[in-house]
DNA sequence: ATAATCTTGTAAAGCGCTTTAGTAAAGCGC
DNA sequence: GCGCTTTACTAAAGCGCTTTACAAGATTAT
């Protein structure tokens, strides 16, 4: 590994504008109302001229901040979380922080992530992952040594951690109470995983949106998948569903991705939609639009926007207690579930 | 903005284990050679029991490098090129490095990133961005100054810098060709902003492909859209691709979403796909498989892969000259062609 | 027994910045 | 002309590491 090419360091801008370090130093900061006009000149030139640029690192090492802020995404099979990404990293810069990105892959990975970022002293970190039950021992200490965490979908219930989630339960209550006042009386729904937390609250929320409905519960409209479940069980799931005595008229996929399944096995199955039956799915994914899905919102990018201002906020004030967000799930209706225009 | 309570040093941990920091600094990078099993011992007793994490910024400043890597993602419609971002994440941890991510909204923007990225010292950087024409001196400063660049669909000529591209020229060529295998002999295309090298080379491939396969060129089936293209807009180049005299039979969108956009347009209007009109798109995005959409993908995931293996390689060996890799891109056979199975 | 060589470890400089404490010169009142 | 403040700037310590040059003790060679 060759040694770079040298560039202008803070002395060498001294040493030509004639001014010591200091100077220089409070130049670059602002520091300018003890400045004259003209050593404020000479030194702008001098960096103007060597095309100086600050070592982010020295001053890191100096101030004891790195102006950068940590993200933790948990791979999922669906990359829905990678659009928070984006605002997060534009409001981190907006702020003047950086953003590290990190993947994890599992819980083992994710302490050794979270460990990578303090060793880069990150001056702030945010955890984004599924709402599985969680370890979370490691966060804790990383908040007692001094860097705040801000949690999205973790659904800890420490008030010690600034968190972001989302009302599964209002969301799906409000897709059964929409389903049912276009008159259908067999809703079905497929969920994941069961000891996922989000599954659990969209189970609530199919049961209290039935009961606000007035209709009755039915196990067997209750499909639970998991994460090995493929198209193919998902279309037999279908199969099995429309093979019921009285069978369902509409059906909630656990995601838009299933639903844009469901779609195909139905279409498939000769079934037209939404006329034969209804459909809906849960994210709303930017593709979602282009399908016409009706589908319950999973407000990904507000979740990280919010996540980052509490994370920010706390930064700067981090006597402030954090702060419990609880995100609305708005239904988007589209063209699958009927209830839209003419349907 | 409160102290953050203090970490254990290099030399608490000398300290506390009695010897020298020079001595606690070789444990930790394993020059080991030199030392008695039970100095090794007692400073590994004295990390743990200070819960030591060494500081990446200080290292970084003492080696003058961060072992993090740059990542500029410039912002397009589609959040096509997140994909590449998981991969280079993953092998860049492998290879001890970690990843700052910037996201550029525009060339201005590009360079500020670019700057950031400078100030923070990474010790190389990658650049993926749409093929539009891009001025790309402050690159080449950029390398001037020895920090290794490379780059993703950005078709820069010079030799300078590590460069990933896209065969879509071929790759269109071989969408054509399949068609016409299929008996297709009214194939249209509708391509994105003619401004673009992807547009460019995409109109080269279909004509390639028609001259192969003994077909008239005919102006009326290419339909250019822009930047400021809505589905209302492909959904009006359908219908006029479909009022002309001869009407095409095989449409070839111009990436998947447009695709998908057109699936619905001709279902709307009570045509059948593949029966009546043949349908591919461009990209393989992740919801493509739940469409049984035909497309030519285009590998990002392992342009990411290759554009970050040959940065590190580069890093390690400066001298060694750059690499251009054209990647091929293959087609997907599934539904909306016809050409698979029976159809 | 003495010099030469290993072995194991250390002191101190330096990476490029911020910041504290301080200084020299100028301005002011009397 | 004397102390006092103000203004404009600086010297030097310190952030937490790496690395070079060197030293003291143990071992071997003669």
């Amino acid at each position: 590994m060759a040694k770079r090419p040298n560039r202008a360091t803070i002395s060498d801008v001294a040493q030509a504008a004639g001014v010591s370090i200091s100077s220089v130093s409070n130049a670059i900061n602002g520091k300018t109302a003890a400045m004259t006009e003209e050593t404020l000149q000479r030194i702008q030139a001098a960096m103007r001229e060597l095309d100086y640029r600050p070592s982010s690192v020295a001053r890191g090492l100096a101030m004891q901040r790195t102006a950068t802020l940590g993200l933790v995404v948990t791979e999922i099979e669906t990359p829905l979380f990678l659009q928070a990404v984006t605002p997060i990293e534009r409001e981190a810069r907006q702020a003047g922080y950086s953003l590290l990105l990190v993947n994890a892959r599992n819980e083992e990975d994710e302490r050794e992530a979270v460990n990578l970022l303090l060793e880069k002293q990150v001056d702030g970190m945010m955890v984004i992952s599924t709402s599985d039950p969680r370890q979370n021992d490691h966060l804790h200490k990383v908040q007692a040594e001094g860097t705040p965490v801000a949690l999205i979908n973790r659904a800890d219930v420490s008030p010690e951690f600034d968190q972001i989630n989302w009302d599964n339960m209002t969301g799906v209550k409000d897709l059964v109470r929409h389903f049912a006042g276009l008159g259908h009386r067999r809703i079905a729904i497929l969920v994941g995983p069961v000891n996922r937390r989000s599954t659990q609250e969209r189970l609530q929320g199919y049961r209290a949106g039935l009961e606000a409905s007035l209709l009755p519960f039915d196990e067997d409209l209750v499909r639970p998948g998991d994460y090995t479940a493929t198209p193919e069980d998902w279309k037999n799931s279908i199969e099995e569903l429309l093979a019921l005595a009285s069978p369902p008229t509409a059906i909630i996929a656990s995601d838009d991705i299933v639903a844009a399944v469901v779609i195909r096995a139905l279409q498939e199955m000769g079934k037209s939609i939404p006329g034969d039956v209804a459909v809906a799915g849960i994210d709303d994914q930017p593709f979602s639009q282009y399908l016409g899905l009706t589908t319950m919102q999973l407000p990904v990018a507000e979740a990280g926007r919010q996540a980052i201002n509490l994370l920010l906020e706390r930064i700067h004030h981090p006597e402030k207690q954090a702060k419990h967000i609880l995100l609305p799930c708005p239904l988007v209706i589209r063209d699958t579930c009927g209830g839209n225009k003419a349907g």
